[in-house]
DNA sequence: TATGAATGAGACTTCATTCAT
DNA sequence: AATGAATGAAGTCTCATTCAT
């Protein structure tokens, strides 16, 4: 039975290594990377200090482990849109990706103040690879959709298709960051929504007013605003 | 009797402290907040640790002076937008304002990553008053121009100008953010006047293909990337 | 899982918390408390400087648990004085209170000067929490004693009990201090015999000039300094 | 005029040296020596730091030359006492001599602080002369009264006079200490008062009660207490 | 493997003393 | 002679890491 007890050990290491990752993160998290000690981190993951360092060489060592534990899946799901054919279905696809984006930013925003308290301790390398996780995974997405939209006549032929992908996650994150993470301030979901809904469509319309006699809702119906206040 | 007026004893201890945090915001922008040590500061503003002390009373004082007196101006001269008629002028207005501002967090990244690498060490008072010093200034200015250009008919009546503002900002600063301070990541000038240009372009005609008559690439070429229309 | 008993961790910890704490009274006593330093401590003690904050929370922390620790059974043991019938009774139970006072004093010398140097340092109740541990616990003994004494009808009965205690630890007390507290001077055991019998006398008898009949030296002999009277 | 000015120099200096020197005691007192500062001396004398290097040399020397400047005259004019020819004479020779000293002890309370913080500072020769000045000025005068009061038949032949004095004084300075030093306790002139008269009382006649006929109150009359209760 | 007491380097901070003005 | 800013040694305390059990 020594390959089963091996892979039985083997599968409680893993466990323990996250169980102490987890910890770690929520203490960073809530405390920063510098200010926490690996004393809260112990105490989080209801193990000793030195038992910490029998999976992990160092406090650091920590640090760089979390992404690839907890962050690799915090964008999971988002990397597919569906085909578009009108203005209304870009605009059903855009809310249902900020959704999720937001959805997603808003549960891990621990791990958002984690990377950015950490931010300044960590090697370029090690930084450019803990930029590499976030929401540039949603960027991809989002580049191939506009493409796609492009090419079906929905988007504008002349939109650069990163930059349009970055623009619209700079409206989102930057509002998230500042709302969830740098002030933490708790929002509802209404507000969240109308948040939603006035993004994106800043983002599909513009800011200008219309003067062409063709341009329409995207709905076919009167001009709805898409902007009310957010609180 | 002091042999130096309380006027010349008032100006070198002002430059005096100044000195000081000027040292200190480097050393907190190159190392974070918590990592970075008195003994490093001292050594940068070129005094004993001891004499630190004379001037603040603590690390954290340290951090909570650096605003008023290093950023204070990050943002001044942004206050003011001319009023606009058409939406060649909302376009030029808008440029100029982005130019602006992407200068000066260009020439503040020093003080933006204090910003975030101290944000976790502070009371929450102390980061609502750090937050206001920034971006939101120019918050500010953007809405009442966008208020103005309503007036006038330039921007849509349903657009809410907060969330314009806030929109066109994010999609500003998280650029920003991401490439001056998070991956220091230089750019040439060229690259960041497209950069500005293109953001510009999107914020003001959205996304989405016109399909109204009377759309017309600006310059009266080819259509290239958010140019915008003659009228 | 702890390969200590909880009951053998708790004995070592207690072990250990008391051989710090009699390190510092002694450190405390040879420099004063403010002149001492945590390196001394820890030196005398022979562990590390961290250490110390294992079981201490502060150097203050170390001055506030050495009376309870060290010095709560100085006094033990005098809390009880034979009943008396005579003067001559009343002088032996004096002088053996008044040896095991001296005694202790003389034993617990550390203390005390721990206890002068670190006053100025305390906080009134800590200060006043302090000062109960000390002399006062014996001038209760004494106090009851001399009550006892009066209802026997040895004492005066116009000796107020309290002021009597007082006056004659004051005797004791002062003298202690001066020689072995401040002046640190040793002192021979005859000498302090000596000592305790004259003040014994003093106490019992007074200063003045007996006129009445039938005082005579207690042995018989020639009058002898402070022998006490037959009866 | 080279002879006036440089007397008139040294007169000031004297002042200078002295009021230095009296805030230095202030300071001293009230916050123990070693937790006392320069800076804090400094404020009270109202000068600048440097100043107190102009006229000592270092804190320590501050502390050495308190006792000379301002103790030498704690006790003065405590150096005569009365003949006597009664035991009624030296009880009102002894109260006036325990009042003269207590009303001493309290005016300089802060002395008398300053020397118990301090003391644990001192050289053993510093330490002895701080010592001198003290009491012990007290205890030559009454050891001499004492001697006197023998040659005249008032006290009795058998008391050591040195431990009478020293006795006396015991119950003295201790109380004294202990209530206006140690716990800092005011007390009314009332008490003090009834104080005294118990101490000199009780110093006097003992504690015994008196078999013999003969034994009558000092002022021969009845018996009166001289114990109150001091509160 | 888990534990947690022990360690000691290094952090922040104080303050006696110096010295240019 | 007086000033007070500058100095830096030295103190207290924290905490990542080690290691005996």
């Amino acid at each position: 039975m020594p390959r089963l007890t091996a892979a039985k050990r083997q599968a409680l290491h893993e466990r323990r290594r996250r169980q102490i990752l987890e910890a770690a993160s929520g203490v960073f998290a809530n405390r920063g990377y510098a200010a926490a000690t690996i004393a809260d981190i112990a105490r989080a993951a209801r193990v000793a200090e030195g038992t910490i360092y029998n999976y992990f060489r160092s406090k650091e060592d920590l640090l760089i482990h979390i992404p690839r534990v907890l962050a690799a899946h915090v964008f999971a799901g988002l990397d597919r849109l569906p085909d578009i054919q009108t203005a209304d279905d870009a605009e059903r696809a855009l809310i249902t990706l900020a959704r999720g984006t937001a959805q997603r930013v808003r549960a891990n925003m621990r791990f958002m103040r984690v990377f950015l308290s950490a931010l300044p301790y960590l090697s370029r390398p090690a930084r450019e690879e803990f930029m590499r996780l976030l929401p540039l995974a949603v960027a991809g997405t989002l580049e191939a959709h506009l493409r796609r939209g492009q090419a079906q006549g929905v988007y504008r032929a002349d939109l650069d298709p990163a930059a349009g992908a970055r623009g619209l996650l700079g409206m989102l994150f930057w509002f998230l960051l500042v709302q969830q993470v740098l002030l933490a301030r708790p929002m509802s979901a209404a507000a969240y929504d109308a948040f939603i809904r006035q993004t994106i469509g800043l983002f599909l319309h513009g800011a200008l007013e219309q003067r062409g006699p063709g341009r329409r809702n995207a709905r076919g119906g009167r001009a709805r605003s898409w902007s009310p206040p957010i609180r």
